[in-house]
DNA sequence: ATGGCGATAATGTATATACATGTTTTTGCC
DNA sequence: GGCAAAAACATGTATATACATTATCGCCAT
C-alpha cells in the first residue's frame, strides 16, 4: 500500500509503526516504545530505530520530547499536496491535442496594479502576455502573464508565438518560492469571449506568484471554464 | 529564510547546498560532489554527508544514481502544499465570530449516487447532513456531508446540532487516505438561498473523500461564495 | 567490432560507540 | 518541608567502520 520500500530493515519497521498509527491501534497521544526498546524488539541498533522515529517525526505522525519519549501526534489540518502541472502536459494526459495561441504581447512599464500583484519596485519594466491554451481545438484555459524584465531580461528577446511563457520560464529561471491562490469567479465579457463560454459562467482561477534569488519573477493567472476543469489532490499522512 | 535549523553541522551543510541549487548556481543536471568529497570539503564524516544528500533527495531537489553521483533534479510540476483547515479555525483566524447551524440530518440507505461518491458497497447505511457555517453572523460556507455508518457507527448517536460533523470525525476516526477535488460552479437555487447570495453566483467547491482502515469514512462538499473566499498555498522547493 | 566479465567506484544500509542536550526525578542540605 | 544541586534518562548529533548493491568502464577473448 505504501511506496513499498519495505525491502530494508528500517523500511519494514517504519511501515509497521505507520500501520499501527494510521489504523488507530496506537491512537493520538499514545506513547510509543523508546528507541532502545524498539531496537531490542526489532533486534536492530538504536541508530536504526532512531532513523525510523526521525522519519515519522518529519512526516508529522509523531512528536518527540526529550526524556519523555515519542507520542502519536494529534491529527491537525487536512493538508493536501496539490500538483499544478504544465498545461501542455495536463492537456495531453487527457488524450487531447494541445494547441497554443498568443493573443497579445506587450512590453511596458509596471502599473500600480502590477506592482501590487508582483511586489515590484516602482518603474520596473514588465512583459505582459495574454494567451489561450487549446485542448482538442477548443479553448481550455486563458493565461494572463506578467514577467519581471529586471530578473528575466532574456524574456524580452522571446516572442512567445510558439513557446508558452510558462514553458520558457520553467526551463530557464530558477525559483525558490511560489504562492498559489485559487478562486471561483464569474467570467467577464472578454474572458467569456476568449474561452467561448457564456457570460457569467463560473470559472476556476489559479493565480501564481513566483520569486527567485533576484526578486519577483512572474505572475500568472489561469482561468478555466468551471464546468470543464477540477483540481484533484490525493493525500496520505506520512507520504 | 529556511526553518533556520542551521544550528547543527548537517543543517548548515544542507542549507548551503540548498542555497546553491535554488539560486541556480548549480543548475538542473549539475553533478554535485560525491559523498566522500563533500565530507572532505566540510570536514565531516561520510555518514553526515550522506544524511544531507539523502534529505535533499527526499525533498526532490536532487536525484541520486549509484556509481554516477548525485545530480540537481529538473524542476518538474509546480506542486503546492494546500492546507485545508477546520472551518471554525479558518473563520476565527479571520477575526470573525464563528457560528454553526444544522439544516438537515437524515439516516438512510445509500443511493446509487452515494455509492459512486464514496465507493460504498450497495445497501450501506449512511448519515446525510446539511449544515451552514457562519462567520460574523453571515453564511460563510455550506457543508453537505455523508458519513458511512458501517465504518463510523458511533456517528448515529450524535445529533450534530452543536458539534459539526467535521470536528466530530477528525477527533474520533483515524484515516489514512484522502482525495480532494476543487471546482468552480454556479450556485443552484437552494445553495444560493442557504448562502444568501445571488442565484448563478460563482462558488468555490471543495469535495473531500476520506478512507480509513475499515473502508470509506466520509464524503463532504464545502461550497463557498466565490467572491468571499480563496485558497492560498505557499510553496518552497525543499521545505 | 563486440560481447561478456570482472574490477572499480559510488551510493545504500546497518552497527557500535561517543558525547551533547535538555527534562525529569531523586537526593541531600539547610 | 522546601529548594537547589546532582543523577538518571531519552533523545539529538556525529564519527568510524563494515559490508551490500549496482551502474559503469575497460580489458580481453572470440
Amino acid at each position: 500500500m505504501n511506496t513499498d520500500k519495505e525491502k530494508t530493515l528500517h523500511g519494514r519497521i517504519l511501515g509497521d509503526l505507520e500501520r499501527r498509527i494510521l489504523s488507530g491501534e496506537w491512537p493520538p497521544g499514545y506513547r510509543l516504545p523508546f528507541e532502545v526498546d524498539l531496537a531490542i524488539q526489532y533486534g536492530c541498533s538504536r541508530m536504526t530505530a532512531n532513523k525510523v522515529l526521525t522519519q515519522l517525526a518529519r512526516a508529522g505522525l509523531i512528536e518527540r520530547r526529550k526524556k519523555s519519549g515519542s507520542f502519536v501526534a494529534q491529527p491537525v489540518a487536512q493538508s493536501a499536496v496539490l500538483e499544478i502541472h504544465d498545461i501542455e502536459t495536463e492537456v495531453r494526459s487527457l488524450n487531447l491535442s494541445y494547441g497554443y495561441r498568443l493573443e497579445t504581447r506587450n512590453r511596458r512599464m509596471a502599473t500600480r496594479q502590477d506592482c501590487t500583484l508582483m511586489e515590484l519596485a516602482d518603474g520596473s519594466a514588465v512583459l505582459e502576455c495574454v494567451a489561450v491554451h487549446l485542448a482538442g481545438g477548443r479553448p481550455f484555459c486563458l493565461e494572463y502573464r506578467l514577467i519581471n524584465l529586471a530578473t528575466v531580461p532574456e524574456a524580452e528577446s522571446e516572442d512567445f508565438s510558439l513557446i508558452a511563457p510558462g514553458a520558457f520560464l520553467i526551463s530557464r529561471v530558477p525559483w525558490n518560492a511560489a504562492e498559489h491562490r485559487i478562486q471561483a469567479v464569474t467570467a467577464a465579457a472578454d474572458v467569456a469571449t476568449k474561452l467561448e463560454i457564456a457570460r457569467h459562467s463560473a470559472c476556476l482561477v489559479i493565480e501564481r506568484r513566483t520569486w527567485g534569488a533576484g526578486g519577483p519573477v512572474t505572475f500568472v493567472r489561469f482561468t478555466y471554464p468551471g464546468d470543464r476543469h477540477a483540481l484533484v489532490a490525493r493525500f496520505q499522512p506520512g507520504g
